[in-house]
DNA sequence: ACCGATATTGCAACCGGTTGCACCAACCAG
DNA sequence: CTGGTTGGTGCAACCGGTTGCAATATCGGT
């Protein structure tokens, strides 16, 4: 149990005969403190349980060691979408590395539309910087705190105007030659392309390592195997309905994303074609999904945890020493039962 | 862009020639301030753009106004274990629940073996309050908090000693007769029980819903057509292997989350069995990952954003005036294609 | 014109830490 | 024996808010 009777360093200062300044001192390990003194105090502090108080220390230190980890609040309530799903579960990774560093996560719900939401969370020294993934309207956001200068870093973002922030991407183009390559591997000869939104940089740097793996095998891409949409299940499954009218003889599928690819097999059931021995499927971001899906999805990997410690490390070394770094991580093939 | 030199309520109160005091009353709309001030004060704090020191005022009012959502760091990065996943999914609603009541939501992992770790959240004034869910050890914490007298509201828990703490639980008996009353009006008539752990209150009050829907059918249980086991995916599958051969004649599975169901249909079909054709499958929860199940599931919902809400409503009620609520939220029936 | 009640505002202490600078003892060299 | 270091500690200001209480102004009643 706490000693309710040392709640603060000033107690502790009585009991130790010393002032606040060398209590503040010893507890920050300062090497100003003699060797001696510094022991007793801690062990003093032991004793009674002490807790300091954190938010005088960062009204203090005026720095609030504390990361928003920002969501946009689209529908009120039904605030985690599908698409969302990927940031949620990158969340784990990203919590237990700023605890291990000492920084305390906030969880930020903000309108994507009111541009002052950044304000709100920085200049009232609630945190101390931003992590930004998926989003509507990331690049709106991107400039906003760009502008303001505020310490942030954002997933999977290119439109980088020389290293002027932080991002952590992954490599889109492996990813999507990995898929294809696999596909070709197992003796798949007309693969489709379900892709996200087509002007996005994922869905065209994804593109780009289908057709090299096409090219590297031989083949030009067939137009009529390519189609664009959203990254939802729903969206993958008019596509999927659509390639099968217009390139019936398909014989594999790389979806953009494990959702689509969850979308895209529904269709290809509803419409009696076995997955893998009709039709093999490969997805993109091994959620969890991706593992309960019937059946469990081949997918491309992103490496969720790596991804979650590197946007917070990173982050954090931009704000503690300015640094501005700009990573990517590797794609990696987890092969499973759909192809 | 924010105003460089108006960053304290001090400037304001020079720049509108009152006291530091008055500024103070006028941004927190006193009564004790004229109209007349009040609004000119607001309006300069508003012209500037003024954003108040949140640290500051924490330290003032001895109160964070921020609510730390408790996760067991069970296996250091990978945090957010499968079962988490029903957790993940509420946090949508508990943050946006909290940001529109002012509160801040804090992630924090925690080490379900430390007994000291809600010190670490409360006595150092970094959060006023915790939500706990799914949990490795969640009595043992409950115990913890509870002694120190922290506030705190947990999910879907029971060993209720009279009111000491707050709760939000859900029927999970009517669930369990949703779920098995569903199978039989459906024309189902050897419907098996696979279960969470046997001593888990949810498991035990989920069977006697699924008992008293067979017995208002004039059924009795068949022993042999009930397991137990984890709440896993992988648990599920070996219950069901089990089952198929001590009861191959079941014509549907009543699985207790929707991760065991996704594991029963994998094995159904291994076996060559069609869902819902030959085996009804009817899950728990209503996860994202029901919706994209290959087939969908048909599964109970348990309103996982008034969970959260409430959840988040309650503890503050609980911090701001001490009332203890315990609420019981109904099940509900989702009917999709695996049924 | 006088007095108490009431409406506004300011003063100053306080919340619980951190830190620049002054201070003092012990120690060393000359 | 004296002056300059150096190591260790304390004083007091400061971070930026909130709030009890005193002070002043205003106003109605007689």
């Amino acid at each position: 149990m706490t000693d309710k009777s040392v709640q603060t360093i000033a107690d502790i200062a009585r009991i130790c005969c010393v002032s606040k300044s060398t209590v503040s001192r010893a507890l920050s390990d300062s090497p100003l403190i003699s060797t001696g003194t510094k022991e007793r105090i801690q062990t003093v502090a032991k004793e009674h349980n002490f807790q300091i108080n954190i938010p005088a220390r960062r009204l203090s230190l005026k720095r609030s060691r504390t990361i928003a980890y920002v969501v946009s609040a689209h529908h009120a309530r039904n605030m985690f979408t599908q698409a969302d799903l990927f940031a949620l579960e990158i969340l784990g990774a990203i919590s237990s590395t700023l605890s291990s560093c000492h920084y305390d996560l906030l969880v930020a719900t903000v309108d994507p539309h009111d541009p002052d939401w950044p304000h709100q969370y920085l200049d009232t020294g609630r945190v101390d910087g931003f992590i930004l993934l998926t989003s509507t309207r990331k690049q709106f956001h991107i400039h906003t705190l760009a502008e303001m200068g505020a310490p942030f870093i954002v997933w999977n973002n290119v439109c980088l105007p020389d290293g002027s922030y932080c991002s952590v991407s992954s490599d889109n183009f492996s990813g999507g030659k990995l898929a294809a390559g696999h596909l070709l591997q197992t003796g798949r000869r007309r693969i489709a392309f379900v892709g996200g939104p087509q002007e996005e940089y994922e869905t065209q740097r994804r593109y780009d390592g289908y057709a090299a793996a096409l090219q590297e095998n031989g083949q030009a891409v067939d137009p009529a195997l390519v189609t664009y949409g959203r990254w939802t299940s729903d969206s993958a499954a008019g596509q999927m309905r659509q390639l099968l009218e217009s390139a019936p003889d398909l014989d594999a599928v790389f979806a953009n994303s494990d959702m689509m690819a969850s979308g895209v097999i529904n269709v290809l059931h509803e419409q009696g074609r076995r997955v893998p021995q009709d039709v093999a499927v490969v997805g993109y971001d091994d959620l969890l999904i991706a593992q309960f899906n019937n059946p469990p999805l081949t997918t491309i990997s992103q490496n969720l945890p790596l991804v979650g410690q590197l946007l917070a490390q990173n982050l954090i070394q931009n704000i503690e020493s300015g640094l501005v770094t700009t990573v990517t991580i590797p794609a990696e093939l987890v092969i499973r039962e759909s192809s």
